[in-house]
Formats: structure tokens, sequence, C-alpha cells
RNA sequence: GGGCGCAUAGCUCAGCUGGCUAGAGCGCUUCGUUUACACCGAAGAUGUCCUGGGUUCGAAUCCUAGUGCGCCCACCA
């Protein structure tokens, strides 16, 4: 059979094409593979990408992996699910389309409206998320897109109002005050990792309330201060000892305030003066203090970002007014003792980049220190809980304990370990998670609330409701807070639904059981359909740096709705750098578009760049010549491709999905060369290693591997062979390893492979194939494929080599036949065997003498034998101007072209060498504790090393 | 302030549990119109493995101190 094909593969003209064939054969979705019914299940869930933009490297980079793992784990054999969606992206979404809506039309959110404003989002995520679909198609991802999700979708809305709801009942999700971080620009909180910092000159005052009062207090923001209710002092500053528990009323800058002396231990004694005015309302400190001593709460600054009433003649002002009111104040007080310029880490939105203002605000929070007891109305004794490797018995124990168990006990792993770590450190650490936000798009918060006057108020209860009423304590003492939770709106007169949306991770956090059918899939404790199949899943991959903000959210989420941990691993790939280290970010716009790669230099290409030098947790740079050197790749295995497939012995392997490795060519080792039993071999342990390197995760290594395999062992030397080397079995040998390394290269590059896997002659698809097994579960010994042959295949390499290398430093152009003489040492039979390879690899070597082995000489007892013995007869026989070339052992004289004075050059550095290397090894063998003390077999291959160098450098004293 | 990571060829990086003369890709030099491929082939050059100390028979690898870069976390008023 002869294929005519391009010389040069040209993705852009195959790619879309095989990507149809794929989708449309259902092989993407597990449902359809021809599978045992006991097969175990491999999922992988989609980081789902925010729907704010298209798609970047960083994406690319985990689409390239993921598929990786999931068209390996195919191929193994495994129920294997990749599950796509998107991310409606809350808070980052909204923003955007703020910004396009101010830009386009010169409106804001509120200009619109609720309604009218949801509608632009979503017509705006509508282009967004095809723009992402088609993206991702384009990497080549085998993602099961009948099951695609969407955060904001019906069943994940009804996730999520039934988690909330759950937790709700369990006390977990709680309503209250607390200092949350506020944009006023954005009108809404942020969660503690949405907030970012900037360095920023600021001016600390140094300054006293009132002239009576004995402490002198630093701050940046004296407008704040109106707030204050107490002074802090260390409790082992003995400066302020006496004073502490004392309260003072001072007049400060017209306003009163009521100060108490406390102790914290947080205070320092050498910032400032070492005392710190407490301000609980906008500080999160100061509030915690607050609560520690039972002071009073002030808020001075409002939600508009302006001080509130009550404050005379400073409500109704901005920060900075006041701020510059207060100082003119203080310093026509002489109150104000120092001004002075200091490095200040400001908190600014990640979105907007405003000052970020602690306030006080009520809001939805997630316990995280809540002792859990058993879910709501479901029997809870699973008698196998314990046994079983993916459960985890939350009773009794907090959110935050349960998710820190998790990883403790060894249940999910984390890849690189060394996030573990990070992981832990963080989960000890976390607070409350503040889940309400004051944005419109995203999950409404399935809270109704009515006010009612007191007296009206009769305990209304509704049946499969939950009620609870909150006295709201301060203003409206006559009114009670009514609350209502639960999925549809209640009945009855005057419920408002709260107008707060939910997190976007909370909706995120959901992700492994949301799309899998919870909570319909889940009843009574039980999971059914594809939450039993597919959960937990085996593999969540993503970017380290939404480690806080995701993983552990899953983790805890999962933990509460099933009891189970959402995944197996966490594997965390590093961000994808531009050439220049800058981190690539829909937000600086310096991201490359992924299409454009793909359309350079093919998906292929790129997916190669993204997986081979990437290490997991590292971070990676990215460049075209990067691509393109792997463009030169994937063109160098279609080419190779091409050859074999044109050639004449190439036989088309019998189709069938489970074939193994070689089984179907039963080969006659009579009739192997040493050629074809140095490459079944190398492809033996080939199988073996790019397995184990993937089941290891270690992608970079397997891919170096393969290529290293296919460029230089495969292209440059046994295709090389072959074009000469003409035996019965060339054929079948070519065919089972090109088919066998297609299905290698195939996770990593799966359309090339998949393009010429058709080419082939196959009628089933490459991407179902089975993955290759070796014959040989156990290295054999030297009788098979491996041991003789490939040791004897590499010596004729390096004397091939060798005499190239020659070749090319004494100059000897290249049309110059020449002769060579070998003097053979034990391996003279090989090599004669082999002279016809050592002829036609481009040694242009016309004529190969040689000789006999010297101690048959010796033997012999022949005349020759004294000289043969110090191998000074070859010196005798062979020309004077033969250029000598020592290898493995070999002595080769080349005639026919000579320079002496480069031949003198070459041996007097290669003898400088060896002397140097024979010292450093006698020292290192009179040394008697190496002998003594490190392994044997060390010690016996350094021995032999020596004997073997000396043996050189006494040939080349000669 | 605490924690983590990185430092190896001109560049981008491998180097697992210490043990052949420390590797790869790109780039560079020389040569080549060989019937799969110039997105190619052949050959070659290049390293104080950041610095100092320690452990060890033996350190790029382990320990320790330091320097430089990057990142994360934190309530410096």
């Amino acid at each position: 059979m002869i294929k005519e094909l391009p010389k040069a593969y040209e993705p852009s003209k195959y790619e879309d094409g095989i990507y149809k064939k794929w989708e449309k054969s259902g092989f993407f979705n597990p449902d359809n593979l021809d599978l045992p019914k006991n097969a175990p299940s491999y999922t992988i869930i989609l980081p789902p990408p925010n729907i704010t933009d298209k798609l970047h490297l960083g994406h690319s980079s985990m689409l390239a992996i993921e598929d990786l793992l999931i068209r390996y784990h195919r191929m193994k054999g495994f129920r294997t699910l990749w599950l796509p969606g998107t991310d409606h992206a809350a808070i980052a979404t909204q923003n955007v389309v703020e910004k396009k809506l101010l830009k386009e039309e010169g409106k804001t959110r509120q200009d619109l409206g609720r309604e009218k404003f949801l509608e632009k989002v979503l017509e705006f995520v509508k282009i967004t998320q095809s723009v992402i679909l088609r993206q991702t198609r384009k990497m080549g991802a085998s993602l099961d897109w009948s099951r695609e999700a969407f955060t904001l979708d019906k069943p994940r809305e009804e996730a999520v109002k039934k988690m909330f709801i759950d937790m709700y009942e369990a006390g977990v999700i709680y309503r209250g005050e607390r200092i949350v971080n506020w944009c006023p620009r954005c009108h809404s909180t942020l969660a503690d990792d949405e907030v970012e910092y900037k360095d920023q000159q600021a001016k600390l005052y140094t300054f006293k309330y009132s002239k009576d009062f004995p402490f002198t207090i630093a701050t940046t923001r004296p407008e704040t201060k109106l707030g204050d209710t107490a002074v802090a002092v260390n409790p082992k500053d003995k400066r302020y000892k006496k004073y502490i528990g004392k309260v003072y009323e001072v007049d400060f800058v017209g306003i009163k305030l009521k100060l108490k002396i406390i102790a914290d231990r947080h205070v320092e004694m050498d910032f400032g003066t070492g005392a710190l005015g407490v301000t609980p309302a906008h500080s999160m400190a100061d509030w915690q203090m607050a609560e520690a001593n039972g002071l009073e709460i002030i808020k001075v600054i409002g939600e508009d970002g302006k001080i509130n009433n009550n404050f005379k003649k400073y409500s109704g002002k901005t920060v900075e007014e006041a701020r510059e009111m207060i100082v003119k104040e203080l310093r026509k007080n002489n109150l104000l003792e120092k001004e002075e310029e200091i490095e200040n880490n400001l908190s600014i939105c990640y979105r907007c980049n405003t000052p970020i203002e602690p306030l006080p605000s009520k809001q939805w929070f997630v316990s995280v220190d809540k002792k859990l007891k058993r879910l709501g109305g479901e029997t809870q004794k699973h008698k196998n809980t314990k046994t079983q490797k993916h459960k985890l018995d939350i009773e009794g124990k907090t959110l935050k304990e349960a998710a820190i168990e998790a990883v403790k006990s060894g249940k999910i792993k984390f890849i690189p370990d060394r996030f573990e770590k990070r992981y832990i450190d963080w989960m000890e650490n976390l607070h409350d998670w503040c889940i309400s936000r004051q944005i419109w798009f995203g999950h409404r918060i399935p809270v109704w609330h009515r006010t009612r006057k007191h007296e009206n108020t009769k305990t209304q209860k509704h049946e499969n409701t939950k009620t609870r009423k909150h006295k709201n304590t301060k203003t409206q003492k006559h009114e009670i807070e009514e609350i209502y939770v639960g999925i549809e709106p209640p009945k009855g007169e005057g419920w408002v639904q709260d107008p707060d949306s939910l997190d976007t991770w909370f909706s995120s956090g959901m992700w492994t059981f949301s799309t899998l059918g919870w909570p319909d899939n889940f009843k009574n404790g039980k999971k059914k359909g594809d939450l039993s199949r597919f959960h937990p899943t085996q593999v969540l991959e993503t970017g380290y740096d939404i480690l806080t903000l995701w993983v552990s959210r899953m983790i805890m989420m999962s933990l509460f709705a099933l009891r189970e941990i959402p995944f197996e691993n966490v594997y965390l790939h590093g961000m994808v750098l531009d050439e220049h280290g800058k981190k690539m970010s829909k937000s600086k716009g310096n991201g490359i578009d992924p299409v454009d790669m793909i359309d350079k230099f093919g998906a292929d290409a790129a997916r190669l760049s993204l997986l081979i030098g990437n290490t997991p947790g590292n971070d990676l740079r990215l460049s075209e010549e990067k691509i393109a050197g792997f463009r030169n790749l994937v063109n160098k295995i279609w080419n190779v491709s091409r050859y074999v497939i044109s050639d004449f012995r190439f036989q088309t392997p019998p189709s069938s999905a489970d074939r193994g490795w070689v089984s179907d060519f039963r080969f006659n080792q009579k009739n192997l060369t040493v050629s074809d039993k140095w490459i079944l071999g190398k492809m033996e342990n080939l199988i073996k290693e790019t397995g184990d390197d993937l089941d290891n995760y270690r992608f970079s290594q397997a891919g170096e591997r393969l290529r290293e395999f296919t460029w230089n062992d495969f292209a440059d030397w046994y295709l090389e062979v072959s074009k000469f080397e003409k035996n019965k079995e060339k054929g079948k040998i070519l065919s089972v390893i090109l088919n066998d390394l297609l299905k290698l290269w195939h996770p990593f590059i799966p359309f090339v492979t998949e393009k010429i896997w058709e080419e082939m002659g196959n009628d089933k698809f490459l991407m179902i194939e089975k993955w290759p097994v070796t014959p040989h579960p156990q290295p054999l010994p030297h009788s098979c494929c491996r041991g003789r042959g490939e040791i004897d295949f590499e010596l004729i390499k390096d004397v091939i080599t060798a005499i190239r290398n020659a070749r090319a430093e004494n100059k000897i152009e290249p049309a110059r036949k020449i002769k060579a003489v070998i003097y053979g040492g034990k391996s003279a039979d090989l090599i004669k065997s082999q002279e016809y390879l050592i002829k036609n690899m481009r040694t242009g070597i016309k004529e190969l003498e040689i000789k006999e082995k010297a101690d048959k000489i010796k033997n012999r007892r022949s005349p020759l034998r004294e000289a043969a013995a110090g191998q000074r007869m070859w010196h005798c026989l062979v020309p004077k101007d033969a250029i000598h070339i020592a290898v493995a052992g070999i002595e080769i004289y080349l005639i026919g072209a000579v320079d002496e004075e480069k031949e003198k050059i070459r041996i007097k550095k290669e003898r400088e060498n060896l002397e140097k290397l024979i010292i450093m090894a006698e020292k290192k063998l009179s040394n008697k504790e190496f002998v003594e003390k490190a392994p044997e077999k060390i010690v016996k291959q350094e021995k032999e090393k020596l004997k073997l160098r000396k043996e050189e450098l006494k040939k080349l004293t000669k």
C-alpha cells in the first residue's frame, strides 16, 4: 500500500474535522464506552472557567493536562468521565458588564434596574460562553458535552438552594453582624481573599484625644477615631499598666467619647506610642477586641463612604474631608504631636481598586467552627462509614476540623505535596465565610424577610418552613423581623426576598456533586445514578492560585452534603507566564489568545508546549519559539509515519480494540536482526516507563521520553537501518512500533495521532484503543528482545558515531571513501556480523577489515604473539598516516586520509583527560573507608572503571 | 512579621530515595541538494550546579547560615 500524504503536517486542515468525528461518535460520554460492568470509573470535573472573558493560556494548560489524564485513562479501560461547565463568576461578571454598560451607553446598573440589567448580563454571558466552548473544542478536549453544566443554570440553582437550606437548618449558615470588607464603589462586601493590597505612602498622626487624657495615640485614619471606645495597650507594657481597666470620658474634636483602657497582647509596644485607639466598627482587629472586652460599637462611616449622622459638623462629609477637618482641629488645639510619612499597606477592591472600608454589616455567614450534628431529618447510620476510604464522619466536628482531617488522614492527596501544608495552615486560620454579596448577578439568597409590629406578632408556623425571629436591637425596638428560608417564596403578606446574592464560590464549591445530580441523586444518605458512579472524583486539577479560594470550599461542602471527599487527588499546576515571566491574566490583558497559537502551530504543538518542560506546582514560561519546536516534533512524527505507511512492507495491524502489544505479531526470534531486537526492547521499556510516569503525574518526563524514542531511536537509527536492512520481519516490526507509538503519544497529541491512525487503514478510533501492554510484565534476561540485542546495537551505534566523528574532526571530505581496520577486542565477531550496518550508515567506509582477537593470536603461539599482547602489532600493520580511534574497548584505524598534527593533539587531550580520571579513581579506591563502607556494587563498578581506563591509557601512550 | 518556592550551559528548564566524566530542548559553530521530513540530517563547543560552613567514604542532591528573585498569608494602629 502506498499512501500519498503531504510532506508537512498541516494541523488546521484536519483538526476541526477530527474533533467533529470524535464528538459525533459519542465516546466522550462514558455511557457509550464498550466496557465491562465492573470497570472502575475515572472522573475529572473541569474547573469551570469564568464567563467573564475568553480563555487564556492558563486555561489551555489546564485543558491539556486534564485531557492527557482523561485520554490515558480512557485507553486504559476506565469508565472515564470529564465533565464540562462554566462559572457565572458573580461579582467579576457583573463588573465587566457594568463597565461595558457605562462605556457603551453611559448608564449604570441602577439606571436599568435589576431585571433589565440581568438581561444584559445574560446576553453577555451567552457570547463569552460560546467563545469559551469553541476554544475548548479547539484544544481537543474530550469532554462529555452531554453533561455540560453552568453554575447558574436550573439544576445548579436547585442544588444551591437545597444546600443553603440544609446548612441553615444545621445552624451552619447564620446571619450576623460582623466587620466585612466593604467596597463603597461596588456597594458590596468582598471575601477576605477578594481583597488586594497596595503599598502606599500615608501620614501617621500622633495625637491626644484631649488635653487631660494620659495617652498619646498614633493613627493613619483620624476620622475613624470618632468611633473609638477604648485604648488598648500591651499587657506587658510597664508604662501603661496602671491605667488598665480605667474609663475616661474625653471631648475629642467636639465629640464626646468614653474610652476604656484595655490590655491586648496584639498591641506592639514599639509601634507608635505603644497605645492603640480602638475603633470597633472600622477595623477587624478592633472588632475582635471589642467583642472580647464587651465594648460599645459606634459606626462612624456609612455604606456610602460618608460619615454617619450623630457626628455634628462631620456628618455627611466624605472620609477625606472629615480627616482634614479633624487634623486641623487637633492642630488648632495643640493636640497633634507629630505628623510623619510612613509606608502603609492599603486594602483595595480586587475588581475596581477602590480602597476598602471595613464596616460592620448584616451578612450571611457559613460557620466553620460550629460543631455539626446529624443532617436534618436523615438517618445517619452508615455502618461502614469508617471503613470506606472516601467517607468521613463529620458528626461532632466543625467544618474546619472535618476539612483538615480529610487531608491529614490521607484521603485527599496533593500533588505536589508541599501544598498540603499550605492548605492545612490556611484551614487552621480560617474564619467564618461571608457568603452574601450585594450584587444582582448570581444565586439569589433563598431568604425572605418581613417586619411586623411587636403586638401583632403571633408565632406563625408554616408547614415545612423554617422561620426564625431576630430581634433588631437598636433602632426599631417595637418591631420584630421574621425570616423565612425555603425553596419557594412564603405565603402571606409582606414578605420581601433578601436582595443579596451568594458568593460565587458557594455554587462552585458544590461543583463536584451539583454536576452529578445532587440533590436528586442523593436520598436518605444514599447515592444513586451519576452521583454513585462518578463521585468522588479521582483528580481535581487546577491552579495553585485558587487552592484556598476553591479547593478548600469544595472539600467542606462535599463533606457537609455527602460526608464524602469530593476528590482523591488534587493536582495543582502553576501559572502560565509570558516570556518575560509576567503572569498572564484577564485583568492585565496580557494573555495570549490560545486560538491564535493553535491556528499558527496546531493544537497538538500547543498542548506539548504546555505539558513538556512543566512540572506540577511550578510556573511555566511560554514563548512562540518553544511552541514552534514542538510543531517540529509533531511534523517529525507525521513524517516518520508517512515513511512507515508508504513502505511496501507495511501491514495494517489487525483492527481490534483489545489487541495487546505484539500479541498478534509473533516474531520468530531467529529472523530478528540486532537492530530489530534493539528497537523492540526499547519499545517495551518505553511502554512501561511512560505508563509509570503518567501514573505518577510526571507528564513532562513521559513526553521527553517519547520524544527521545521517536526522534533519536526510531527515526534517526531504526528507520535509517530499515532502509537497507531487508529481513522478513521488518514490515511487521515497523507496523507494531508505529502502532504502539501512536497510542502512547495519543493523550499528548490526539489530533495528529488520530489522523495517522486513520491513514494506516484503521476503521476504529485511536481514541478508544487499548493502551499498550508489554508481553513481559517483568524484564526478561538476555534471551529475548532486550538484553543482548540492545547492548549489541548500542555498540554498533558507538562505532558508527566514532567513525563519523573522526571524519568530521579530520575534515575528511564527505565524498571520500575510506577503509577501516578494526581490532575488535572482545567484540570482533559481533562487529564482523554487523559489517553492513557500519558500511551503510553514512560512515563513508567502503572496506571494513576486521582483525582477529589478540588473545587468539596469543594462544596460537604465533610469532606475533608478543607484539599482539601489547597491541604493538596494529601500529606496525597499519599505515603510519592512519587515524586511530578507541571506542568501547575497540581500536579502529581509518585509512585513507590523515592529519597527523590533529591526531596528535586529539590523543594528547584524551590522554590528559584519562590521567585525570585515573588519579581520581585511584584516590577513591585507596580510601579505606570507601572500600569498607560503600556498597559492594559501587566499589566493584569503580574498580572496573579504573581498569578499563588504565587499559585505554596504555593503548593511547603507544 | 510568618510561611512557601526558585537559584544548574547564552536562554527555558529536568535531575525521584545521596553513587558512571551533571542532562534535554532552543540557540550557537562546522559540514551536508542521502529517494519520510530543511518544520531535515551529521558532527561539535559550552557549567565555581548562588555563597560560606557542616554531615558523609562520597553532596547539584541532606543539614545550617547568608545573598538575590518570585509568590502566599497576616489585625502594624
